[in-house]
DNA sequence: TTGCGGTGGTTGACTAAGTCAACTACATTT
DNA sequence: AAATGTAGTTGACTTAGTCAACCACCGCAA
């Protein structure tokens, strides 16, 4: 009998997100780590990425995503600007201040990701990686 | 630079939950995968497990559990047995109603795991859970 | 060129999941 | 026996995720 996987992966989620919340409280203002993961996209892709491009990278609902920006907004780190091709759809910049945040927050990511890595090989992360990519992938293929 | 872990995470998190709540909603009957979950641990370990020792097991919160312990009940799946050892907690026992819908759903769980395996070897399968455990492990250590 | 189906984004209304604190009842420790 | 600890419950709340309806705009085909 096959092993089961989603119990270890349910375990491994709840955990990680525990301690990422954690580590991001710190600091706080107002911050989930679900904006926190918009933000990295959009401070990544700085005025080149609409909130469609998102919802394409994340699977995150777009209803959901509208919310989160709106909130970034509010927040001060995330403007829209037009995007002239296309009035529907805009471009997503990141201000100053949202810089300093991702900065901030990825230096508290990087410690929970170096916690979670104690103890494997860079080999072994990068098949972690490639499988889960591979996983997402087959279930996301079903789907449709 | 290493890699990031939690993007294909998420990702894949995001996948599987849904997934498994589409098996699950073809029989439906007020079953989440969180009570599926629970139902799927009183079941195997029918009757000799308390809420505490579920707790210990999915890091899942007491408050919530106890909610969805109350819930399993009111559908009739579950029940609770009184222990003479310890007047202040109990043990699960899961009816015939119970295992019917465990049996059932059992199999839609399983075919989503089949989907989410394909093109993957079974040593690849058990890593990714032995790296999942490990990874759980490491956060959780930290948070003492 | 207009009109029609499709797309990007927004809002409403909701369900599921997770968290924290306070509390009850019983157990253990000292 | 008193203090301290633990199992479970309840209240009140936040974060995530979902679905449907809608508007403004896009692109294409008649």
């Amino acid at each position: 009998m096959s092993e089961n996987i989603k119990e270890p992966l349910f375990n491994l989620l709840h955990s990680m997100k525990r301690s990422l919340r954690q580590a991001i409280e710190v600091g706080d203002l107002g911050i989930t780590p679900l904006h926190m993961r918009v933000l990295k996209i959009i401070s990544f892709y700085n005025q080149k990425v609409t909130a469609n491009d998102i919802v394409q990278k994340t699977l995150i609902d777009k209803a959901q995503l509208a919310r989160l920006i709106k909130e970034l907004i509010g927040l001060g780190y995330v403007s829209k600007l037009d995007n002239p091709n296309d009035k529907r759809s805009y471009y997503l910049g990141i201000s100053g201040e949202g810089e300093q945040i991702v900065k901030q927050l990825s230096v508290a990511e990087h410690r929970v990701n170096e916690i979670m890595k104690t103890g494997l090989t860079e080999q072994e992360i990068a098949d972690f990686a490639r499988l889960a990519k591979q996983m997402a992938h087959n279930l996301n293929q079903q789907n449709e």
